[in-house]
DNA sequence: CATTCTATTGACCTTAACGTAAAAGTCAAT
DNA sequence: ATTGACTTTTACGTTAAGGTCAATAGAATG
């Protein structure tokens, strides 16, 4: 009901294809891709895209996904859980086991990271200890 | 000096490439690729390969590398940093911003992590809602 | 020795996620 | 009306990380 409430006649901030790829360091390309594949659905003036804020949130969780090796496929299956979570019964359930399944692969995932960085410190004192070396013996 | 030495003398289990195949549920046209990769180095009986202990642990750390998707360029140059870290100062310096570069895509990483499992605990949240909905309508 | 596994090499094949190039339309500014 | 910046569609190209298949070679076991 204030002014920000987001009704019908509020005008709403469009982006064009270009300032999205600026913003996010991705090419045009990229988000025709995107747009194929059914995961952002900008409106057309003329023959050209017109991106609302929601594409742009959409943008940001592919990216994400993208970032932790997602496909397209489960990203596109997150933000449809996301946004209609099935109404039946045996659907739920199956959804249930699959998003157990991606939390524990994301789990392991983190404990990979966790293990990569504690050598990459490891490598990182080796160079230091090194450069120490060198530096005295010069 | 002790049982646990490792010298010349010691018999050191050999692998087969099935072993390891089944071991970690990797083919062996994968295990042959690494080797192309020059990643791994098993010896040969006439033709047949077998790996030792390093080229097992070897393997371990590109699974793990793979999980959290590094290329196999990038494994690549971890297991060198790891195994002879560079000697000239230069290099040492430059592998220094290397190391940094790659935890701090790491800790990025682990946070995108930590935000996907938080929103697969809000579908989890969701779907339990409308089972329970159901559930009591039923 | 014959059979039966298992391994090896070489070659081409596959898939995802875009890259890239061509040809043409749009629109504001000069 | 031309330039220049931006956009569109179409369509073939690329790259990483293996898959798959065929032909061959050892190794082991009855």
């Amino acid at each position: 009901m204030g002014s920000k409430s987001i009704g019908k006649t509020d005008v709403e901030k469009l982006y064009t294809i270009t300032e999205l790829t600026r913003e996010f360091g991705i090419s045009t390309r990229t988000l025709r891709f995107y747009e194929d594949e059914g995961l952002v659905h900008p409106e057309r003036r003329g023959r050209t895209r017109l991106f609302r804020h929601s594409d742009r949130r959409i943008i940001q969780n592919i990216l994400r996904g993208r970032r932790i090796g997602f496909t397209i496929a489960e990203i596109r299956e997150i933000i449809l859980a996301y946004k209609d979570p099935p109404g039946e019964s045996g659907q739920l359930t199956l959804m249930l086991r699959r998003v157990t399944e991606k939390r524990d692969e994301l789990k392991q995932k983190r404990k990979d990271i966790e293990d990569t960085i504690t050598e990459l410190d490891l490598i990182e004192e080796q160079c230091l200890t090194r450069l120490a070396e060198i530096g005295v013996g010069t």
